[in-house]
RNA sequence: GCGCCUGUAGCUCAGCUGGAUAGAGCAACGGACUUCUAAUCCGUAGGCCGGGGGUUCGAAUCCCUCCAGGCGCGCCA
């Protein structure tokens, strides 16, 4: 079905070249012709620049191109109420009420499906999000991470892309060996051989957990060994109790993988050690000062990296490069990294490598996420890394519940810091907004099992064209006016990869409904305007459940 | 010093990728429950869009510059 956007720019298409026929604009030429939806309901619901920047090709003042295409509008679907010129040129649309029905008779057609489509046609997209080492806990800043990526996802997926969801798990390199001192360490003091506790070691109480569950279950066997293959023992032993948290948590967080990529499986394949061999056959690693460089520096970085260190360990940088080329050699055509902000500069440098192992720049594309300021009462709570002292993604989600964190975190633009106020958070009133949306649905949910009798739920979702003429509220046009938007929205919400979209067009969707709702009641004595309006209100709940879906958002039919 | 991000109502943020008189929510004030759920609604008030230049019919949006804040600039991860 074609969108009411498509039918204007038709409409208007057809009068530019009529009006050029009829000789009332001297030339043909037009450029892209941009509708747009005025903030101000007086200017109507949809206007139009086109004879502003119609202007100077034409060489006529605005106004009269204006004149000129109005003329020659020949609306001959009688979708237009009226339109008019106004302003310093715009022209603005007013539908009838009547061609807006079809379109709630759409949302009926597709309904867990409205709103997807197949823009993405199939193609293969990686979201790899998180990623955090096994070294401890996720805190706060990894659960934003995680709906934005998890969000993002769904909305790709949503628009016909064949999205896969991957966490990296740094599983090798220098933290995993400082995890391993960690545990050994708070192992030893079990058995009375304390010492020194270096600060570069983890400091959360967790290590000692993790040391403790050890000595039960291998007792004093450790002692005895070589050191390092004691703390080898321990490292392994950790970051797999570790990585098996982090799996819990985020499923009690509702965001599940395709897959965990392990770094170390990079070096057991040989995949960095093929990889480096082939840059330095293109020279595009060279050896200075004893160790191997990346020269970044000829792909926009501000200068060349290390890969090989003076002592022969490769730098993580090593593995990047050979995670980033087996990603596209999985075949997807784009990959999105999803990472913390302080990480931004390393876009250009992993930027060189896609491009280094021929892939095009666009097809990488890394979406920063800010970091979360946790806030309980307005007051800032204390979150430390290094002493061990922050709030992990847990404790938060068993304090506020999934929905809301979830929701909350998705209601900013990635890039902006966001204030989570556990107290707001776990409130249920009107201050937080996904019970706001939320109870949107019981609202409707709620209607319906009255609708239909005590105990059961029958959604009245037959289309009856005669009924629904009797929808003329303003308030009832207006949600569906908002309800057409929603394919759009998803729309520009992947193609600018912004979750947020969705939320803010959630809260304005369930604002409208609670004016309605107000404002007029859906069950009333005249059982066709009743049927009218329950058809409308079953949409307004498909649209906020399919929305809360994308966001990982439960849909409650009770609150 | 260099790079990236941010600066919009008292507070927290949107602003459809250049449009008309800049919008929400919270906080403040005043109203609405005999009603399909008041976790809701209605009304009032609140602004040199950080400052200054430029681009054009038109700028919160694009360019330059300055100011303020955050982050990043390792042969660490």
């Amino acid at each position: 079905m074609e969108s009411m956007k498509n039918k204007i720019q038709n409409l208007i298409q057809k009068a530019i070249e009529k009006a050029y026929n009829n000789k009332l604009l001297p030339s043909c030429e037009f450029p892209e012709i941009e509708i747009e939806e005025p903030k101000i309901e007086s200017q109507g619901d949809f206007s139009t620049n086109i004879a502003m920047k119609m202007s100077k090709i034409q060489k006529m003042p605005p106004r009269k191109i204006a004149e000129a295409i109005v003329s020659a509008i020949e609306d001959s679907e009688q979708i237009l109420e009226k339109h008019e010129i106004a302003g310093p040129g715009f022209i603005n649309f007013f539908i009838r009420n009547e061609s807006w029905y079809p379109f709630l008779k759409k949302i009926h057609e597709k309904g867990n499906d409205y709103g997807s489509s197949n823009i993405g046609q199939g193609k293969k997209v990686q979201v790899e999000f998180v990623s955090a080492n096994p070294t401890g806990p996720l805190h706060v800043g990894h659960g934003r991470g995680a709906a934005v990526g998890d969000s993002m996802a769904n909305i790709l997926s949503c628009c016909g892309y064949d999205v896969q969801k991957e966490y990296y798990v740094n599983d090798s390199g220098r933290q995993i060996r400082t995890l391993g001192l960690s545990v050994f360490l708070r192992y030893r003091e079990i058995f009375g051989q304390a010492s020194d506790f270096p600060k570069d070691c983890y400091q959360g109480d967790y290590i000692k957990d993790i040391a403790k569950s050890l000595q039960t279950e291998i007792g004093r066997d450790l002692l005895d060994q070589n050191e390092e293959d004691a703390i080898d023992r321990c490292a392994k032993y950790a970051a797999s109790i570790i990585l098996d948290g982090i799996k819990t948590d985020l499923l009690d967080f509702r965001v599940t993988f395709d897959r965990w990529y392990s770094e170390q499986s990079l070096f057991d394949s040989q995949k960095v050690d093929i990889i480096l061999k082939e840059l330095k056959e293109k020279n595009i690693i060279y050896e200075k000062d004893g160790a191997n460089w990346f020269k970044t520096s000829a792909y926009g970085d501000e200068k060349d990296r290390v890969v090989i260190r003076e002592n022969g360990l490769t730098t993580y940088f090593a593995s990047d490069i050979a995670y980033h080329k087996d990603k596209f050699l999985r075949g997807f055509d784009r990959v999105i990294d999803v990472w913390g902000a302080d990480h931004h500069g390393y876009i250009q440098r992993i930027a060189a490598c896609v491009e280094a192992s021929g892939y095009r720049r666009d097809q990488f594309h890394v979406i920063l996420v800010h970091l979360v300021n946790l806030l309980r009462g307005g007051e800032p709570v204390a979150m430390s890394t290094r002493s061990g002292e922050f709030v992990t993604l847990k404790e938060v989600v068993d304090e506020v519940g999934s929905d809301a964190a979830r929701f909350i975190f998705l209601t900013r633009h990635y890039e902006s810091p966001l204030d989570f106020d556990l107290e707001l958070a776990a409130k249920k009133t009107n201050e937080n907004p996904v019970y706001y949306v939320q109870y949107v649905h019981a609202r409707i949910s709620s209607i319906g099992k009255k609708a239909a009798g005590e105990d059961t739920i029958i959604h009245n979702r037959e289309w009856d064209e005669r009924a629904i003429q009797l929808l003329q509220e303003p308030e009832e046009i207006q949600l569906i006016r908002q309800m057409v938007r929603y394919p759009e929205t998803v729309l520009t919400s992947a193609e600018m990869m912004e979750p947020h979209r969705i939320t803010f067009f959630l809260m304005n969707l369930a604002s409208s409904f609670h004016t309605y709702y107000n404002k007029h009641k859906v069950l009333t004595e005249d059982p066709d305007l009743t049927k009218a309006r329950l058809y409308l209100v079953d949409a307004v709940k498909t649209v906020i459940r399919n929305g809360l879906a994308l966001l990982g958002v439960s849909a409650p039919d009770k609150m």
